[in-house]
DNA sequence: ACCTCATATTGAAAATTTTCTATATTATAT
DNA sequence: ATATAATATAGAAAATTTTCAATATGAGGT
């Protein structure tokens, strides 16, 4: 993949606010509309729609525009990515122990 | 795992900041002292104590105190925990196509 | 006991993010 | 064309996060 540490925070920057994560707890069901996801959430109009954009952003919510609509649905494409990404980062290349520090 | 919405900000938290992000680039290689890490990152040391603090609180990555020093290094069981936090957040359980908003 | 080294904590400034109100845009219906 | 409905954008206030300087803590070494 390669990402850029900075593309790397976009990503996660998703799962960084509570108000995302129950959001993405709603889209478990399937699609929403962003008007549903409002009655359910308690946040203004325009926050939510920034949430969205913030979570369309990292890649791991795709938005669906039909007439005055949008349907926002999670991504099975950007979670798989999400994983990779997180997977990649946290493997640990060491062959064997260098140490350091007097040890 | 049943997380709340709360502790799962806490896990992604530390990939939400770039010089997080180049800290795991970093302890990739193995163990590293909070030293090493500051000698390679453009970070004051409190900055970078304050940064291994979201790492280690998010689980994702372990300290090790021995004598004067801490040693880091990235948990196996924290990045575990987390891909199945974000598996789990990310896995749709819808049955079939419910519908909204007119269609 | 004192000094030094490695790291953590405190407290405040700077930067970023979240939130809201007001307004704009875009689509559909009348 | 006008009105209404759904969503997005702009701009500003509030909250949070990042950062650093100063200081504290704690572990060895002399």
């Amino acid at each position: 993949m390669d990402l850029s540490n900075k593309q790397i925070t976009v990503i996660f920057k998703a799962l960084c606010d509570e108000n995302r994560v129950q959001i993405f707890r709603l889209l478990q069901g399937g699609e929403r509309c962003a008007c549903e996801l409002l009655d359910e959430m308690q946040l203004s109009q325009p926050t939510l729609s920034h949430h969205m954009k913030i979570l369309c952003d990292s890649g791991l919510v795709v938005g669906r525009k039909e007439g005055k609509w949008t349907h926002y649905s999670i991504s099975a494409d950007g979670a798989e990515a999400a994983i990779k990404c997180i997977s990649e980062l946290t493997a640990v290349t060491e062959t064997e122990g260098k140490r350091c520090c007097g040890e």
